[in-house]
DNA sequence: AATGCGGGGAA
DNA sequence: TTCCCAGCATT
């Protein structure tokens, strides 16, 4: 018995390999071997949808056709083209990495696992990715996908998201890695996992390999893989003032150190609870921050936004165009000036919904 | 080892 | 609602 199942992981690879070429997407980047293209695609897949970031990456190569057209761009660039697809650290490390490639790369990006681990944003994921697809150089990826499968497949209890979890399914995936071609033993372990072994309802009977499958077999497809526990919920609650002044709003740009990093919104008072306009503007905060009370022409409902470790219940105050003095660094921006400006998906569909 | 960082699609 | 997606950086 034990033969018969090493006999079925040694045509692992192959099975999967066969069923990629039969089933797999047409994607753009796999069209080409271009590190810098392939480094695009990663990037922007990274925690992200092939088709919601799909878009984005049409958008960035024909903008950025080459890593030096990238390395020149400014960084409210490439987050304004960014905008909308979150994790907004990305684009800034990319910007970091384009010119880092340009000054010490001499504009060629990089296609070895030991240079591009180096690269702000590249991890061991995204490094093995590029250097599978581009040179096949030999590096068993692990995504969400892999781990599913592997897990499934294998029957591995370990938790995905722990230490000990982490260098086992990276072990267990370079055992399994088909050194005869990398690169297309990644794509298809990955697409596998996104088209077949899928986290819900996987279709295990079309499945190639589910007769070596230990998740099939003992009908444990639920309850693998193995994730620990969920973060804590932050809730916050954002009061946004819309002031505007003949053809300007006024803006705020966000800094370090928080969601929406180097972002513009609007004039913000943050509290811990939801608070009644009087009691909001009874706030010290608030106070420092106008000269008088501002007159409000309209209040909006409270909306919730959900990110993934907090959620934030935004209102939008607009206030009276009044003299009043703006203590803060609050900036006037011209209305036909906000669209080159990065904006978070609230404060984004709202003026968008104000303005138009 | 734990936490922060977006937004959206699927069930 | 809950899960999780071609993860990474920081502390």
């Amino acid at each position: 018995m034990l033969n018969q199942l090493l006999l079925y992981h040694m045509i692992f690879s192959d099975e999967l390999v066969k069923w990629y070429n039969e089933n797999k997407r047409d994607l753009p980047w796999r069209h080409t071997t271009d590190a810098y293209m392939i480094w695009l695609s990663e990037v922007i897949l990274q925690q992200t949808r092939v088709e919601q970031g799909l878009p984005y990456f049409y958008r960035f190569a024909e903008k950025y056709p080459t890593i030096n057209s990238f390395a020149a761009a400014d960084e409210a660039d490439i987050l304004k083209l960014w905008q909308g697809l979150g994790y907004y650290s990305r684009g800034r490390n990319m910007l970091k990495t384009a010119r880092m490639v340009r000054d010490e790369f001499g504009g060629k990006f990089p296609e070895r696992y030991d240079d591009l681990i180096k690269l702000k944003g590249i991890g061991e994921y995204t490094a093995a990715a590029i250097a599978s697809f581009s040179v096949n150089e030999p590096r068993a990826v692990v995504d969400g996908n892999v781990y599913r499968v592997l897990a499934r497949y294998l029957g591995i209890n370990e938790p995905i998201n722990s230490t000990a979890g982490k260098k086992l399914f990276q072990a267990t995936a370079n055992d399994f890695l088909n050194m005869k071609n990398p690169g297309l033993h990644n794509q298809a372990m990955m697409e596998f996992g996104a088209m077949l072994c899928k986290p819900k309802n996987p279709a295990c009977g079309i499945c190639p390999v589910r007769i070596g499958c230990y998740a099939f077999v003992h009908n444990a497809t639920t309850s693998l893989p193995v994730k620990l526990s969920k973060l804590k919920i932050k809730q916050r609650f954002f009061n946004y003032f819309l002031f505007t002044d003949a053809d300007r709003v006024l803006m705020n740009k966000r800094g370090e150190g928080d969601i929406w990093a180097n972002m513009y919104d609007l004039p913000l008072i943050e509290t811990s609870t939801l608070l009644s306009p009087e009691e909001l503007f009874a706030l010290p905060e608030t106070k420092k921050h106008f000269s008088e009370r501002p007159e409000i022409v309209t209040i909006s409902d409270v909306k919730k936004h959900v990110l993934t470790h907090q959620h934030l219940y935004i209102r939008f105050i607009t206030i009276a165009k009044q003299p009043i003095e703006i203590k803060q660094k609050w900036g006037f921006i011209k209305v036909e000036n906000l669209e080159k400006l990065p904006l978070s998906k609230p404060i984004f569909l709202f003026l968008d919904n104000f303005l138009n």
